[in-house]
DNA sequence: AATCCGTGGAG
DNA sequence: TCTCCAAGGAT
């Protein structure tokens, strides 16, 4: 993907949505659960492992996550410790919880089937603003404005001028639906479109501008490409923090085929008290049980 | 509203 | 090596 020919930037009369529309017809990787017929189950199963993992780490995943679990009755009746494991690596295994849960919620709620208002959506657990609105619009293909970091990124140049995007706000979802076609089924393509160009060519690092079919007509460019003069963004650390510490305690039980006492847990982080927090905080969530025993495991 | 929640590839 | 960051959500 580091070639793609450089586009015609279409005709200036031409809505930038119907441009990006067009573009994509001949851009677009080829996702599994972007094939025609992928039901809406399948692909909120696609948005929730996506949340803040790179598509490479999904698609494995998500094809085993479907072929043991083709339903939401099915995944109902997993228990935490099959879909923790099943989970894999995927990192915030707390979505591997959440989507459990909203398969039951589907399944005993909207009789199996994934609903498909935006509403009724958010009300799930895992699902927020954004996952609502692409199973609505990807799974249900209903006319939807979809906004995620790359969509707002794209919004931020080709809009505002700016170099990098905002943090979310309720008025990006109208920016968004202001520069949709009128035609539903272009509509629908579009949100995912726009997402893909910013996961493509209006990436966060370098921009591959010479790569973009709208490039004549975005505002950051017309401006200079302007360097972004926001506040500057904290970056998440990782060493050191509960998170790492979390993910080590999981990553034992999870190999685990019975409950491990505690001292097995002792060699993965030096300091007790935070041993002992991070722990503590994996029972809160329901991500470890603990047996009569004491002994620590993935919970039934 | 700011912070927390994993993991690993890319530059 | 180290920094950045990848289809967010919950609190």
């Amino acid at each position: 993907m580091s070639t793609l020919p450089a586009p015609p930037t279409g005709s200036s009369g031409d809505p930038v949505g119907e441009v990006i529309v067009d573009w994509y017809a001949g851009a677009a990787r080829d996702l599994p659960w972007r094939a025609p017929g992928t039901d809406p189950w399948a692909v909120l199963v696609s948005e929730v492992m996506l949340q803040q993992t790179p598509v490479a780490r999904v698609e494995p995943v998500w094809r085993e996550w479907l072929a043991r679990w083709p339903t939401p009755a099915a995944m109902a009746q997993a228990s935490p410790a099959e879909v923790i494991r099943a989970w894999g690596k995927l990192g915030y295994p707390r979505r591997a919880l959440r989507l459990r849960e909203a398969a039951v919620a589907v399944t005993e709620r909207h009789g199996g089937l994934v609903p498909a208002e935006v509403e009724e959506l958010e009300a799930l657990p895992g699902v927020g603003t954004y996952t609502a609105r692409a199973v609505s619009c990807f799974g249900h293909h209903r006319r939807q404005p979809v906004v995620d970091t790359n969509v707002r990124r794209v919004v931020a140049r080709l809009v505002h001028a700016q170099a990098e995007a905002a943090p979310a706000r309720a008025a990006d979802l109208t920016d968004i639906a202001a520069l949709a076609p009128e035609d539903h089924d272009r509509a629908v393509r579009f949100s995912v479109a726009v997402m893909e160009l910013g996961a493509l060519v209006c990436v966060a690092g370098t921009p591959r501008c010479p790569a973009c079919p709208v490039r004549d007509r975005c505002a950051w460019r017309l401006a200079g490409s302007p360097a972004y003069d926001g506040p500057p963004r904290r970056v998440q650390g990782f060493a050191g923090t509960d998170r790492q510490v979390r993910g080590r305690l999981l990553d034992v039980l999870r190999a685990a085929s019975e409950p491990v006492p505690a001292e097995a847990l002792t060699p993965v982080w030096d300091d007790a008290v935070q041993r002992s927090r991070c722990l503590d905080s994996l029972l809160v969530d329901g991500l470890v049980a603990q047996t009569e025993d004491g002994r620590f495991t993935l919970p039934d």
